[in-house]
DNA sequence: GAGTTTGAAACT
DNA sequence: CAGTTTCAAACTC
């Protein structure tokens, strides 16, 4: 498949070696003009990069995705893991060579993602963390086919396992090491040495679209070994392709292939096996990938040392499951790398956990989100687009993150000196999202930013866990009693999703669904909701009045909605009878606020800003533009996945996924909804920033109506929105100030 | 931290 | 589908 990507890539891998150098590439970085035309093509990269993190929200078991292995185990097999990516990029029919694919892989990652699934981007997030990893991954997924891999998979191997061996060593030298955490769990990094993968990511001059290098010092990439290895790689796929002489994987290509792989698996034994050794390291994940664990809970048993073994069952799985991977890939794989965010806010999650475990996985958690938020802006000079959407995420994360008890001064001064180098506008987002974060004074949010569940009879089996409900392993802050949501009982864990599937298809779908994306749900029904978002189901409640997180609507952000069998609704966010929070009372909302909401009210109000950056006014007054949805579910509970899913996911966008995808359970696949609520979520909001009422259109109730230009339906159309990035940046300023 | 309240989830 | 029970989070003290 050749898109524009690939032809992109390719004209830049013409290009001398010069560009790919290092200087080269923070001079580019310069001139975001520039990169964002090579970005351009390339936007759905950058979604995967942000939203790597896994996927709340379970995805059908029987989706089986890379990106699902990664994210579903934290602890399972990296083996296990990999095997699906190789599945992957075993299908591929790659034709580079696995130095090709190497390099390709980084492009992938940060340049072409359109055509990689989400689960690629996600690798770099989640199991990419090996420093060898990154490399290795890219080979695995763009490895398939390898022919001339005997040759470079040995000098892959060798480098992975190398730095697998010596991984700080190598870091030491590099100067990100203190503000890369080493152990992101966030990133879903299993351990420090992951953390290098994420590192080289970084450090990689990646595609001049998008070029995290200038947030990066120089030096660094140079100092670290890892950054070298990456550098290869990043130098650009151009590097390799002349200098082995192997097939040209074009960037573009690759993601295709990529794709292709996860249609047509081409297991390479070999390769799969070294990738899996080197994937092992970072799959460590909070996490559950319920599609890939039903894929993988297969080959769950073997995890361990039967690389050809495992990857090949893995492979089989896949090959098994072959029309839903290659459909979702198929049928939009710029839609399928959002899965990435699930990921993302289970990554949170996870890393608020360990913040509380573990000092030292909290503190590179921090750097993480920090890191990627900064990065976020930085790809937004390249992407705009795709900007809006990290910077939404990265505020999300770190609200989360404050919440969690993290200090944000910390992070803080990190991301202070990003902005050192970046240019005023950069500055000032990072600052808005700073601020966000300080002002995120959240005692008890410490907490709540990773699921932490304390089930004492479900066994953390049930919906009752919050854990497994959003669909992330158990972790050791967590005080549950003979809990069965862990690693070692994947098995367990995917039968028991399953059968609660079977039961309810929408068990774990998102409880809140935006309007704006389920339309034509909600959209133009006056009965309904004046709310943006509202609850899938409904509440039930009956004394709360709906004004505690008793609640699921309140508590997820959203008004209640006809669908909603409350009693004496007083929903804050929006009424039964469609009466908006301020229309209703305003009072009333003010003080769920200050109880415990308001940290919600606040990224709602953040969010909307964002959305609305230019009118303040509307945020003032929901019922004009329909209700914020949670803009950030995340600060909400706490619990990132759920609402975050629910917020950013529609049921609207699921069936649209589906029919794609022709599978109708694929349509659960947390990349899904993520990936809704990446590119086509926030993108979307983002364009409404600049300009609201372009995408919305406001009906005489004051509804908002999703106008059909706005609808993300997920067209290619939508992922154009590079006029809008460029106008969602300016509005940051202006956020920041009502701020 | 223990106990109560609450409503979703699960069960019948 | 409705009613009941179970469960764990949210809340209160």
């Amino acid at each position: 498949m050749d898109t524009p990507q690939k032809n992109q890539i390719n004209a830049v891998n013409t290009n001398s070696i010069f560009e790919h150098s290092p200087v080269f590439n923070f001079i580019n970085s310069l001139s975001p003009i520039k990169y964002v035309k090579k970005a351009a093509p390339i936007t759905q990269t950058f979604n995967s990069l942000v939203f790597s993190s896994p996927p709340s929200v379970f995805t059908s078991p029987h989706v089986s995705s890379l990106k699902e292995s990664r994210f579903m185990n934290r602890h399972i097999d990296v083996k296990k893991i990999y095997s699906n990516e190789e599945a992957l990029a075993d299908s591929t029919p790659l034709h580079g060579n696995l130095s090709e694919i190497q390099e390709s892989t980084y492009q992938r990652i940060f340049v072409s993602n359109a055509a990689i699934e989400l689960p690629q981007p996600l690798k770099y997030n989640c199991g990419r963390a090996d420093k060898a990893n990154n490399l290795l991954e890219l080979h695995g997924e763009a490895t398939s086919d390898v022919q001339e891999e005997g040759y470079e998979t040995d000098s892959v191997e060798r480098k992975v396992l190398h730095e697998g061996i010596e991984p700080k060593s190598e870091r030491s030298e590099c100067d990100w090491d203190g503000l890369i955490p080493e152990s992101t769990d966030l990133l879903i990094f299993n351990s420090p040495n992951e953390a290098g993968a994420f590192h080289a990511l970084f450090l990689k001059p990646l595609d001049s679209s998008v070029n995290f290098t200038s947030l990066l010092p120089q030096t660094t990439i140079n100092n670290d070994p890892n950054v070298q290895i990456v550098d290869s790689g990043a130098s650009g796929s151009d590097h390799e392709n002349e200098d082995r002489h192997s097939e040209p994987v074009a960037v573009t290509e690759t993601g295709q292939a990529l794709d292709n792989v996860a249609m047509n698996s081409i297991p390479n034994e070999k390769t799969d096996d070294e990738l899996v050794y080197v994937t092992q390291r970072g799959l460590r994940r909070r996490c559950l990938d319920f599609e890939m664990a039903s894929v993988l809970g297969k080959n769950s048993d073997d995890n361990s040392n039967t690389d050809s073994t495992t990857s090949q069952s893995v492979r089989e799985s896949i090959a098994n499951e072959k029309q839903l991977v290659p459909t979702k890939r198929n049928s939009d794989s710029r839609k399928c790398i959002l899965p990435g965010i699930g990921l993302h806010l289970n990554a949170l999650a996870t890393l608020k956990d360990r913040n509380s475990t573990k000092i030292d996985e909290l503190s590179s958690g921090r750097q993480l989100s920090l890191l990627c938020s900064t990065s976020s802006l930085q790809i937004s000079t390249s992407q705009e687009h795709h900007h809006l959407a990290l910077v939404a995420v990265s505020s999300e994360r770190e609200l989360d993150l404050s919440n969690n008890g993290v200090h944000p001064a910390e992070d803080c001064s990190q991301a202070h000196e990003y902005l050192n180098q970046n240019s005023p506008k950069r500055k000032r987002q990072v600052q808005f999202l700073l601020s966000m974060l300080m002002r995120k004074s959240d005692p008890a949010g410490e907490t709540e930013g990773c699921k932490r569940c304390n089930c004492k009879k479900s066994k953390c089996l049930k919906l009752y866990c919050e854990c497994f409900a959003a669909g992330v392993y158990c972790i050791e802050p967590c005080s549950c009693q003979d809990c069965f949501n862990q690693a070692i009982h994947e098995d367990t864990v995917l039968q028991t999703r399953k059968q609660i599937e079977s039961r309810n298809p929408l068990a774990f779908a998102p409880k809140v669904i935006r309007s704006s994306e389920s339309v034509t749900e909600v959209g133009d029904d006056p009965n309904k909701t004046p709310a943006s978002a509202r609850h899938k189901r409904g509440c039930n409640c009956k004394k709360s009045s709906c004004l505690k997180k008793y609640c699921e609507c309140y508590q997820g952000g959203v008004g209640c909605s006809i669908g909603c069998r409350c009693e004496g609704c007083k929903n804050a966010f929006g009424r039964k009878d469609g009466s908006a929070l301020i229309e209703v009372d305003p009072e009333e909302e003010t003080e769920a606020c200050e109880k415990g909401v308001a940290e919600k009210a606040l990224q709602k109000t953040v969010i909307q800003n964002i959305e609305d950056h230019s009118d303040p006014a509307l945020v003032s007054t929901p019922s004009r533009l329909s209700r914020p949805l949670l803009p950030l579910p995340f600060s909400s509970k706490g619990k990132p996945p759920r609402s975050f899913v629910a917020t950013i996911s529609g049921s609207a966008l699921f069936a649209s996924s589906s029919q794609k995808l022709g599978k109708p359970n694929s349509v659960w696949s947390q990349s899904k909804h993520f990936q809704t609520v990446t590119d086509d979520e926030i993108p979307d909001v983002l364009r409404n920033d600049s300009s609201p009422i372009a995408c919305i259109k406001t009906s005489p109730n004051g509804k908002r109506i999703s106008s059909p230009n706005c609808d993300l339906g997920s067209s290619p159309s939508r992922r154009g929105g590079r006029k809008l990035i460029l106008q969602s940046i300016p509005s940051f300023p202006s956020l920041t100030n009502h701020q």
